[in-house]
Order: C-alpha cells, then structure tokens, then sequence
DNA sequence: GATTGCGCGATTTTT
DNA sequence: TCGCGCAATC
C-alpha cells in the first residue's frame, strides 16, 4: 500500500492517514480534491484494512461519484469497491429509502419528482385551493417549498412561523403556508417523493426510528462528504445523524467555492465545522497544481475581499505566465466577434484545440453572440446546461406510462398519459375523475377503476376501460420481466410509437429517435444492472445506483442501434426474459431516471468542440485557455445579487471559481452597450475588475490602439497581444458603427473612437450590419421595384422585384453585402431611404 | 383537438 | 428580443 501515498505532497497525505475522528479537508480550487478522497478511501480499504461496505461516500454529481469510484478502483487494482457506497445524496438516500419505505408509509416503488413534476402538482393545488395562479406561480411556490424543505422547516412549522407569515404576506401570498401543506400532502398521496423529499424523508427517517439511525450508524463507519460548502441544513442534519455513532465524518470543500445558496446551501456547514465536533482535525490543500501563478493571485487578491470565509492561499510553483486580458468592447456582439477572433488566433498561433477553449459567462441568454459568432467562423462548440433529455415532451410521456405502471398512486404521471395519444377521454371525463377522487378520498386511479359507478358512460367509459385493461396487462407482467421487456410492450401497445412515427415533420423524428434512444438506454441499464447486481450484506438485494445508462452504444446484437422500429414491431419481443422484475426491475429502473442529468451520459464528451456553459456549469472542471464574458455590473454581479453582502460575496465567488477554471490563459471581456431583454443598455465595468491587481492584468480595448479612453481604468501600454490584434487586418465596420450611432459614450472624455475591432479574417456569410441610428420602419404598403432601402440585418439595398399577395407582400431585395433576399413586408422592418 | 396569437416575464439550477 | 404558456378559434 505503500505507493499509494505516491505523488501525495504532504498535506495530502496528512489527509489520507488521518483514520479516525472527525476531519475537515478545505481544499482549493485545483489542489487535488478528488485525488485525496479517493486515495483516503483506497487506504482506508488497503491499509486500514475497512470493509467497503461500511464506507459512505456523498458527492453532489452522478459524474463525480462515478469518478471516484473508477479511480479508487484503479488505486486498488480489484473489484472491492464496487461494495463502496459512492453516490449522490439523492441517490444514496433514494436506495435507502426505497428499503425503508414502509416506515413512513411509502410504497417502496415511490416516484422520484423532478421539478416539473413537482410544479405540476403546485398548480393542481393552487386549482384546487381555488388562489390565483398568476399571485402563486408555480416556480415561484416551488421555490419557497423548497426552501422551506431544504431548512427542515415542516408545513405546521412554516404555518407558525412569523417571520414567514409576514415574508408571504408582504409577497402578496398569504396562502403559502396552506399550498406547502396541501403539496406535501399531495406528493404522499401520489406516492410520490420531490427531489427535496429524497433528503427530508432520509433525515425524517433517521430521526423518528431508532432502530433504523441505528442500522445505518452502524453500516457506515466512515463516511465522506464532498463539495460540503453546498449542503443544506437537511443533509447537514443527515451528516450529522449519521457519523454520531463512529465520528469518522471527512468534509471536503471549499468556502471560496461555495455558489449554490440559492438551492438552499448553507456556507456556515463548512464554517462551522470545527464546532460541530470536538478534535476536529483540519487539513488545508492550498498548493494548487492547476493555474499559473498570476491567474492563482488574481484569485487569491479577489476573494479577499470577502469577509466570510476560511483563510488559505493558494500557492503554486508554476510559472507566472501570462497576464489576464482584460477586454472591453462595444456591443455584446462584438464581444463575440472577439471572442471567436481570439479562438481562432490562439489556435493558430499556438496550436491549440477547439477543446482547450471555454467560454463561460453568468446567465444563460449570453451564449447567443457567442454562438452566432462561432457558427459564423466555422468553429466547431457546444453549449452546456438547457434542457434535458429526461425533460423532453416525449421522453416525460413515455415515463408517464412506466411510472404509473409501477405505481398507480402517481397522478401526475396518470393525468400526463391517460389521454395522450389521444383516445377519447376528454377533458371533462378527466376532470369529473380528479373530483371523485378528491370528494371520495380516493387516488385517481381507484376513481378510474370504478368509472362506471361515478356515473362515467359511453365512450369515455369504453376509452377508461380499454386503458385500464392495457395498464393492468403492464402491470402483469412486471413480476416475470424487467424494465425493457415491460418497456418495449408500452412502446408497442400504447401508440405512442406509432404517433410519433407517423409524425414526418423534423421535431416528430427527433421526438421518434429520442423514444428510440430511451429504449436503447433501458436496455443498457437492464445489461448493466445485472452485471452489477450484488446482495447487501445485511440480505437486502440492492441495485447500484451509480452508473448512469449510456445511451451512444449499438443495442445489444450490434444493429442499426434502432432496437424499436414502428414497423418492426411485430417482432417478438426481445429474447432472453430475466428470472423477473429483480435488480433490472422496472421500478428499479425509475428510481434512478428522475436522478440523472444529461452530463451523466454524456455520448460526446471528449469532442473537440469549445465549450460555452455558465460559471455554475463550470464547477469543478478545468481549461488552458478561458473566456470570461459579461463582465459588467448588474450582469456579473448580477442585480438581481448585490442587494445584501451574503449575495454579493456570492457572486464573487462566483466570479473566483471562474477564474481559478483557468490552466494558462485567461480573458475576461465587458461590452459597453448590451441588448438586454431587448433593450439596448450601458452597463459601468464589473467591479470585479477593479478587484483585479494592475500588475497581473493587461488591460485594453480590444484590438487596442485605444487610449485615455477614461473610464477609470487603465488603458495604457499596448502590449504584445493588442499589437497582434491592432493594427492593419483591414476594416471592420461594427465597432464604427457602433461609435457612430451611440457618439462617444457619456460622461467620457476624448475624441471619438477609432474603429478598434477588427472584422474575422475569414468573411462572415452574412455581413453583420448595424443599422443606422435613426433607423424607423418605413411604411411599405407603396414599396416599389427601384426603391432604395436598409434592412436591418442585411444593410443596405435596391428593391428588384414585388410579388404576392397585397395581403402578403413579398418585396426582392438585392443587398450591396449579403445578395439577393426575399423579404416578407408584413414581417421584416424596411427603412425607404 | 390542433393551431395560432398575444401577453408576459426574463439569474444561477449538482438532484 | 425571444420564448413560453394559455386562450381563443376553426
């Protein structure tokens, strides 16, 4: 066991020896977190001699689990640690849970909320209470509940609570406390647990039963938390339950990097950590083997600024190498424009990948300049966080069925596929079943069942049956098959398939290959999970909840990967039934859907692509060369942010986790002028920047050449980069004619600008045109062929042709930059010069 | 029942 | 500005 301490400095293995007894590591950014837990796990097993299955293991992320797990599997060189408890707190706990279930009254196939379920519910409830969904919208309900969950703040504690009270009612929404209550109650009666619940229940359980705290006390002698800056009071509280007994509790985190207090993280965990315990024994990580030196004390000298906060430095023995760049640019266009110039250059230049590039900024609407401009520069990206692909339309349908299969309490998922595809159970039929239900105290379910005596007739009443009897045929088979064999059976039974196929717009095929890939992953995860089944050692049966599905490979038998095509659906289904439901069960395999996120089965992860995503986004990964963008009050930090000092502190964080993403180089860039929800607005430089020590940063305009511009900052020298980007790659218009319509900007000495950006040196398919500043949409009823006009994306141009309608009117226009272009009258805004 | 159109709102989002 | 969610409509 001796080289696993190999290559450890000496803090480092301070935290790997260390054995019993509580012990917090505070570990910056890029100081080799994961590599002292999973080597402290691996010398706790190989040395210490520890049983895996008595080691707990919590991360925030599927993928960091996943990733431990494999390279403490590496560390050790055998198959032990498959027994290790590694997983998030929600999928640890929803394991745990689903064995424990009956104690609060659960059924051990509970459903998993995400968050649209959740909201779903909300505004059934908020219906049913008769309040105004437009005063109890449902994120912003869901919010507060959640909050309120994450606090351990129960519906009758939050009723009486009256600092509450008072917050509600001064929100205009005094029903709060009456929508949590009927919420939870809604969630128990579907059988259904929230995201929220996964931890609240956990700890409840631990709380009310004795022997079962006991139990798990028992099993895990060690345990580990990672990220621990971003727990809540709930897993603080489950933490706590859980280590009384052995006190072998190891924290890892990092206050600095502590971004998440609005999911409800408390930074005062990790503060206060070494009250909590006696003998706690603290281990600092501060060499950093990640960053440069000078992008390392942009860092440092940054968050020293807040006062909150755990003192460390970070030190590196790396060179100091480049300066920041601190960019300005007119528009948020430009910004792009400079962006992708930049990429392309340091490319060139200095051999870099697409790969080696990201592009990080603070709200997701700021990926769309970037965007264009990389599309336009043939520079391949991706963009990460949107939507799921659990979160699709037809993938939630889908699971719909499955889920109510499993569990008929679920009346969300009932009402999301009791009429889709469509079958003649109209609205009123539904709503009549949802009221019987709620009269009789009833699930909607058993008010299905007896449709008949709830006065329900004719079609509808056929329809219900027909589907009862298809929901029932589901359900017979779940004892003797697993989750694809049911699976496939739904797909061919229900029509979705077959709506789907035969929808031959663009969205319907990629909604068909999307339930194709769904069943592909189902069938992966069923492979998989008996591969990796095991028996606890207590005789329970568990599933791992770890590896999520891959859903990139060739289904089994190696064909076209399309294991379910419509017309092939008279196939047999797939041989090789399992001895049943069993570890590939299908409420197996429900249990730990809800709990992925699309990062878990990323296909194209390595691809060599530049990567733009938000700063959150961006926790815990690394880049050599980084964008920063936005850098402008009220974006970054963001207004909505700087209103107390705890948002503030946040928001730097946010901004010192950004940084310390970066290897080698670093830009950081701020527009001037930004169309904000349309609107055109100048934002003052982030104050970040003036955070950031002169000596480690050049500061320019960009393509510099610009000087006393006088915005307080020092736009002086032009280094060797500016010089790269100044002078003489012929003209660009944007930047002039940004100059030109907005003057110089105000309150600024000096003349007016020069034109500073230049143009990519690859031309554009559409020359970006600004429009003039006294640009007005003309009235085009009387356009004419011959009229000169401004358009004003495609610039300037001559009218060569009318046709359509005069309702519809269709005007020809040959553009001195971008061609000839159809334009639609009633849509496009044309100025007649 | 699907389609269109208007009005509103718009941080961050590991699970 | 843009996207979405609901309401009106054939």
């Amino acid at each position: 066991m001796h080289d696993l301490l190999a290559g450890l400095n000496e803090q480092q293995r301070e935290a790997v020896l260390h054995k019993d007894g509580p012990l917090m590591i505070v570990a910056g950014a890029g100081s080799g977190k994961t590599k002292v837990l999973t080597t402290r796990i691996a010398y706790l097993m190989g040395h210490y001699g520890i049983d895996a299955f008595n080691i707990l293991a919590l991360t925030f992320t599927n993928k960091a689990a996943a990733e431990m797990k494999e390279r403490i599997q590496k560390l050790l060189g055998n198959n032990e640690a498959r027994n290790l408890y590694i997983g998030t707190f929600h999928s640890v706990f929803a394991r745990i849970l689903r064995g424990e279930a009956q104690h609060l009254g659960y059924p051990n196939n509970f459903t998993i909320y995400d968050t649209d379920d959740s909201r779903s519910v909300i505004k059934t409830v908020v219906q049913e209470l008769n309040l105004d969904d437009k005063t109890y919208k449902p994120n912003v309900v869901h919010n507060r509940i959640s909050a309120a969950k994450n606090a351990l703040i129960t519906p009758e504690e939050y009723a009486q609570d009256h600092h509450i009270l008072q917050e509600d009612a001064r929100q205009n929404r005094p029903a709060m406390a009456r929508v949590y209550d009927a919420y939870c109650k809604r969630c128990f009666k579907n059988g259904a647990m929230d995201f929220d619940d996964l931890l609240l229940k956990m700890y409840e359980l631990l709380r009310d039963f004795p022997s079962v705290l006991h139990k798990y006390q028992h099993k895990f002698r060690y345990i580990l938390v990672d990220e621990y800056q971003d727990t809540n009071t709930t897993q603080y509280q489950i933490t706590k339950l859980l280590a009384a007994a052995h006190e072998n509790l190891c924290v890892v985190g990092d206050d600095a990097q502590s971004i998440y207090s609005f999911r409800g993280a408390t930074i005062e965990n990790i503060l206060q950590f070494q009250k909590d315990y006696d003998d706690v024994k603290v281990v600092k990580l501060e060499r950093n083997y990640r960053s440069t030196s000078t992008i390392l004390n942009v860092a440092n000298d940054v968050i020293k600024n807040n006062k909150n906060q755990l003192p460390k430095e970070l030190w590196t023995e790396a060179d100091a190498g480049e300066k920041v760049r601190i960019i300005r640019v007119m528009t948020d266009n430009d910004e792009g424009r400079y962006v992708a110039d930049a990429i392309q250059e340091q490319k060139l230049r200095n051999h870099f990948r697409n790969a080696d590039f990201a592009i990080l900024y603070r709200t997701n609407a700021q990926s769309r300049s970037y965007e264009e401009c990389l599309r336009r520069m043939n520079i391949p990206y991706r963009i990460f966080g949107g939507i799921s692909f659990y979160q699709r339309k037809e993938i939630k349908d889908f699971l719909g069925y499955l889920r109510i299969i499993v569990n008929t309490r679920d009346e969300e998922a009932l009402k999301r596929i009791i009429n889709y595809p469509a079958r003649g159970i109209g609205k009123t039929s539904i709503e009549k079943l949802m009221t019987v239900a709620n009269d009789r105290n009833m699930t909607m379910w058993q008010a299905l069942e007896q449709a008949q005596q709830i006065g329900i007739r004719g079609g509808s009443l056929e329809s219900m049956q027909a589907f009862l009897q298809m929901i029932k045929y589901f359900q017979s088979m779940l004892k003797n098959n697993n989750a694809y064999e049911v699976a496939f059976q739904v797909g061919k039974h229900t029509g979705i398939i077959k709506e789907l196929f035969n929808d031959k717009s663009a969205e319907g095929l990629a909604r068909y290959e999307n339930i194709q890939e769904l069943l592909n992953s189902i069938k992966e995860w069923v492979d998989d999970a008996e591969n990796r089944s095991m028996i606890d050692e207590d005789g329970t049966l568990l599933e791992n909840p770890g590896q999520p599905p891959a859903t990139d490979a060739p289904a089994s038998g190696g064909d076209s990967g399309m294991l379910f095509n419509y017309d092939a659906s008279q196939a047999p289904a797939p041989a090789g039934a399992q001895q049943g439901g069993g570890v590939a069960s299908l409420g197996a395999y429900l249990q730990q859907i809800t709990l992925l996120t699309d990062a878990d089965n990323d296909k194209d992860e390595n691809a060599d692509v530049v990567k733009l995503m938000t700063i959150h986004a961006a926790k815990g990964l690394e880049f050599p060369c980084v964008f920063v963008g936005g850098m402008e009050e009220s974006l970054f930090p963001n207004a909505m942010a700087i209103n107390t000092r705890e948002e503030l502190e946040e928001e730097r964080r946010l901004f010192y986790v950004a940084v310390t993403r970066a290897k080698h180089k670093l830009w950081l860039t701020y527009a001037q002028n930004r169309y904000r929800f349309g609107q055109l607005v100048m934002n003052d430089p982030s104050r970040f920047l003036d955070e950031v020590p002169p000596q480690y940063a050049d500061r320019t305009m960009a393509g510099g050449g610009l000087r006393n511009q006088g915005t307080g900052m020092n736009f002086g020298g032009a280094s060797a980069f500016d010089r790269l980007h100044g002078g003489g790659r012929g003209s660009s218009n944007s930047a002039a004619a940004a100059e030109k319509r907005y003057g110089p900007p105000p309150g600024k000495p000096g003349g007016p600008a020069k034109p500073s950006y230049v143009a990519p040196s690859q031309p554009p398919k559409v020359k970006e045109h600004q429009p003039s500043a006294d640009f007005v949409a003309s009235d085009t009823s009387n356009l004419q062929v011959g009229d000169k006009v401004e358009h004003q994306k495609f610039g300037f141009g001559v009218v060569v042709k009318m046709e359509g309608a005069s309702h519809n009117p269709i005007a020809t226009v040959q553009f001195d930059q971008n061609g000839e272009k159809k334009i639609m009258l009633n849509y496009a805004k044309l100025r007649i010069l």
